[in-house]
DNA sequence: CGGCTCGTTGATCAGGATCAATTATCGTGG
DNA sequence: CCACGATAATTGATCCTGATCAACGAGCCG
């Protein structure tokens, strides 16, 4: 993993969890102050990572627990030959390698897509955690279902939806939940995936990707400029990929 | 749910937890008296499924916690025109409905495969789980984490692989699990599903599922009469998926 | 300015979808 | 026991979505 050992630059980095700015956010559910102290104790670093660079690389054994803090990730799996598909993608607030820290070894890695800021927990915190806070415990398990809920959904898109759809789902499902976050002003938003990304996580090819790409943008659906996007037509996108409004009930922040 | 009420043709279902049979079989982990007895205190039916209908229904609340004790079912999702996508298999011991129970409504329905037997578990009490009885929880993260795997594995499948690497690898992974299960003797074991579950499970059409199969079975890897699969070339199918055997460790079987 | 990576666009190809017809397989009732 | 209808599997013909190949433009950094 690229760090950047120089804390200086890092003013967040000495910010205790109490004040943690994410938290604010409407997106997270109120923590108690005992929650938020053993929180805090299990913190063990405050780390920067380079885009592009691996946070959890496959098959890495006792990789740590993080939250990401700011930016964006994904998790991926690869095969021998080198064909690689994007599980999800992690947005601020989400939690990170749950499934490496309670399985033995990562079964996939995770990426910095933009770069990015986690807080960083003892793995071996873990256990004790389960034994004296219940409630984060049920929390975790919470954020793990979560997770499986969102590969679920793509899962669903790369099966059975044509490539227009699966776009549309893939750009509606990320406005949204970047919307939760506070990062959507006037319908637009930092969306830093690249079309090698988008092929990747939608199991199509980057030349069709393109292609469909810009014809959603000529018809109509969204606009893409100097790294932002701005969803033009969300209520048709939405249809256009059949995904269902689904009220974001507030989430843990671990 | 269609549900067998008359108990007494089910001579199972006053089994104690203590002398379950499943608990048995090496792929499960060993547990202590007091979780044993937990569990038991937390169950609060055995159910019998008949096959072809639902354990738990698409957007059902409060649905309970289940383990699968004998059968097989499948969790699915369907888009709002019918298309349907299968998101991974339940074989004897896989738990069900952790999501569903987790999150507030179920976002998958799960069907009984074959008639099916559950241990039905209160919901209502999960939370008690959580506060007494960690080990147990950090299982049923556990449990969770393996499930979201089973997934990620089968999106890559969709995304990355050919029709033949999807039989493949699909045909092996189920394999391997009998196999734990001990279901597997003389390298052949039930296989229930029809090549509509195979084809929605896949991304692929029920037509070119078929054509596909019979192909590989032509080519010597699997045959398949009377509702039993022999899996004749393990390792060249397990080559052709690009599977890797991954140890399987013992699990815990709540 | 050259050498990157990334996105765009056109031409061609093929894997898998769709349509259609036939053949097991199986449970049910006469 | 057989006829029947329903469901599941097979097979061939054709079509089309999306893959592959290829060339080119745009932005970026050294």
């Amino acid at each position: 993993m690229l760090v950047y050992t120089d804390k200086s630059r890092l003013p967040r980095a000495g910010t205790p969890c109490s004040a943690c700015p994410l938290r604010a956010k409407p997106a997270f559910a109120d923590k108690t102050v005992d929650d938020i102290a053993f929180i805090q104790s299990m913190k063990i670093d405050h780390r920067l990572v380079k885009a592009g660079s691996d946070i959890i690389s496959p098959g890495e054994t006792d990789a740590e627990l993080f939250t990401l803090f700011a930016g964006w990730a994904y998790r991926y799996k690869t095969l021998p030959d080198g064909r690689r598909q994007i599980l999800n993608f992690l947005l601020p607030g989400d939690i990170l390698g749950l499934q490496a820290s309670l399985l033995s070894a990562s079964q996939h890695g995770i990426e910095a897509l933009t770069d990015v800021e986690v807080c960083v927990f003892s793995r071996r915190r873990v256990w004790d955690l389960f034994v004296k806070m219940p409630t984060l415990a049920y929390e975790l398990a919470w954020l793990g279902s979560r997770e499986e809920s969102m590969v679920d959904e793509n899962l669903v898109s790369v099966g059975q939806r044509s490539a227009a759809e699966r776009i549309a789902a893939l750009v509606i499902s990320l406005f949204r939940r970047a919307e939760t976050l506070g990062l959507v002003s006037d319908k637009s938003f930092q969306f830093p995936l690249s079309q090698q990304h988008m092929a990747d996580a939608l199991g199509l090819s980057l030349v069709h990707t393109s292609k469909t790409w810009s014809r959603l943008r000529r018809a109509g659906l969204f606009a893409f400029a100097g790294g932002r996007l701005t969803l033009l037509n969300p209520r048709l996108t939405a249809r256009m990929a059949s995904l269902f409004e689904r009220e974001m009930t507030p989430r843990p922040l671990i």
